[in-house]
DNA sequence: GATGAATGAGCGTTCATTCAT
DNA sequence: AATGAATGAACGCTCATTCAT
């Protein structure tokens, strides 16, 4: 929880935080190519020249912000991953951070996941790295059950990984397209139903009947 | 199979199919908004105002290759529905459909995911009732299969499409990304995890026991 | 009267008659500079190469629309003068022959005020010499009834001529732009109004007064 | 006399001012859609870009141009309307206003006469209110002198305004497309006749024959 | 005569970035 | 640190004109 808590705060001069702030509610809102550097400036009640003070381009406000929030997700995941608890719990936790980090600060995720991570040209290509270490952070879970024995062996780790990234950033995709309602309750059914529809499947068996018990 | 078979053809004189043609090789290249018109004209190999011939402009012509190859999808899952099989199999078979369709021109793929389905601002939010048309087509797949008890009932359909399909968007991203290698053997595996994950889930059961051994 | 009558004539299948007669239509709705050639040739219901086939240029669409109907003028006023009549009268018939020209077809004098003597760049300067044979048509007449001694000498001719015809453009162009009502009795008492007004003046005097009761 | 002093001025680093004063010289040279936006920026001496600096486009800076210029001849009207004069003297002092404007700075005259007032589409018919107001100040001349018994009722008084001021852009134009002389005694005679002319007509009289003493 | 596909120079506008103050 | 005037490359689009059929 409290994921990204730094973005929306400082009621102090901090220009350059002001900038980031404004960037992230012009960006979100208009996206990163449909805005003009001084319409972050306005937004942020600065002068423009001195978005360039602060930042060497229009590019490197938009690095910036991404890197700073991924890096805490990469964190919270590795972090869970440490935790001694059923794979499952950590998929949970980890599906809990990324729709909370959502929930906290709408507007940074849609910037990050539409204008970075699904934006393969330009910028998805750029932070490609860092993109898979989310990957990799999570696949590393799913193979440790594997070794363990909770989770089976036959679908690899990193397809895993790929598929339980993909139904929770098509999750995101819908809040943000609005394709899907952004109630408390959504955001915690959600967290749920992702991981036991990736964990245990869609198909009815007398595993899930029991899982239904629950 | 064969999906898409006219995008990439025609040593014919049509011009328009050359400009399309050329428009996918330039756009999945470089990126819509990275490349100018005279990239496409040039690439086509006819005049710069040709393309104004036959386009009204740069967005017609990624809107035009969108829809055409998008529809050729809702059509296949509505027919992929219409018939007599368990819903895994239908599934498989639209994933197919979709591996199938980014085997044959990746290019095309490339371009309609990235420039169109995963960028909300401008071409993703123009589009978003054709997108979530796919949504609805897989997420009746579901539904009939939760009716006819081969599913479960606590995964609302609609979830279980997105979580699906997102699973298939992030393999197409992996390969369009090139963090996945592209064989035949990678494409053939893939389709058959990805249905085998979302269906029976990743972890071990006595049930996906079984569907080890087959 | 019957000013112009061929301009708006034509069943036949007389493709180039029909491709001018389209053009007055559309420059004067539009603007000649703010149509396609593609604009005339739809109005015209002819393809638009064929307006290269009876016309070099554009241009010469609307030069070939100016000097046939500007001739028309040129031969009218000369005629007038060869008449024996008081210049006052004479001036009058000059003023009739525009003024009902206007009615007649609207749209062509609009087209050649507008876009022609009133447009010093690209045509006005081209037809400058046609342009000014008006003039000098009129100020022939008056420069008669100088030396006839009903016009005053300390006026020269070609000022007068000058403002006649200021007077009655500015009226066409009332009538073009909307600023003056355009029905027959308007027309009719402009004619008068303008000989009347540049003859005899705006002042009150004994010879005014006189003219009054008339 | 003075008009519009301001226009042609300034050796200062008013770069807005020396971009509107470019514009002038190039729009009278060339004419405003037969110039770039390149050529006013290259004439001014400065970048491209600061053009839309201060402009939004282009067409803002020629209306910039015309409404400047045309509200100091609308006061002036008024002013010389206000004052204790016979309306003789009234339009002689509104025919010196304009020829005086037109002698201190004949491109920025040319420039509205030709490229707006000149121009029903585009532009003439954008600022048609304005023009009709140059009609309506003349108009309240005569419509007073008609009260006050000088100038005959007969004529109503907007068609005198029109006559009078057609008459006066007559000149300009002729001046403008180099058809008249323009030297100081040409002005100064153009003046006095224009009044002359329009107040005591072309005609000769026993009153005119008077003024002929004069 | 008639068609309309094909050509390509031209131009208005945008906007990231620099820099003098 | 802060401002915003100044720069200029880049690009989408228009449209008069040509030409093969």
């Amino acid at each position: 929880m409290a994921a990204g808590a730094r973005s929306a705060s400082s009621g102090s001069a901090d220009k350059r935080r002001l900038i980031l702030d404004a960037a992230i509610r012009v960006f979100a809102e208009r996206g990163f190519h449909q805005c003009r550097v001084s319409d972050v400036a306005d937004e942020a009640g600065v002068a423009y020249g001195l978005v360039y003070h602060y930042f060497r381009s229009k590019e490197e406000i938009l690095n910036t912000l991404f890197l700073e929030r991924w890096q805490l997700m990469l964190d919270a995941i590795a972090e869970i991953d440490r935790r001694d608890l059923p794979a499952r719990e950590k998929l949970a936790h980890v599906a809990a951070f990324i729709v909370d980090s959502y929930r906290h600060d709408p507007n940074l995720m849609k910037v990050i996941i539409v204008e970075v991570t699904r934006s393969s040209h330009s910028f998805g290509a750029r932070h490609l790295g860092k993109i898979r270490e989310a990957y990799d952070g999570i696949a590393r879970i799913v193979e440790r059950a594997q070794r363990e024995g909770s989770f089976r062996q036959d679908i690899p780790a990193d397809f895993g990984a790929l598929f339980f990234y993909g139904a929770i950033e098509q999750l995101l995709t819908g809040w943000i397209f609005g394709m899907l309602p952004t109630t408390e309750e959504e955001f915690e059914r959600a967290k749920r139903l992702v991981v036991e529809a990736l964990c245990s499947g869609l198909e009815l068996t007398p595993t899930t009947g029991r899982a239904l018990a629950r």
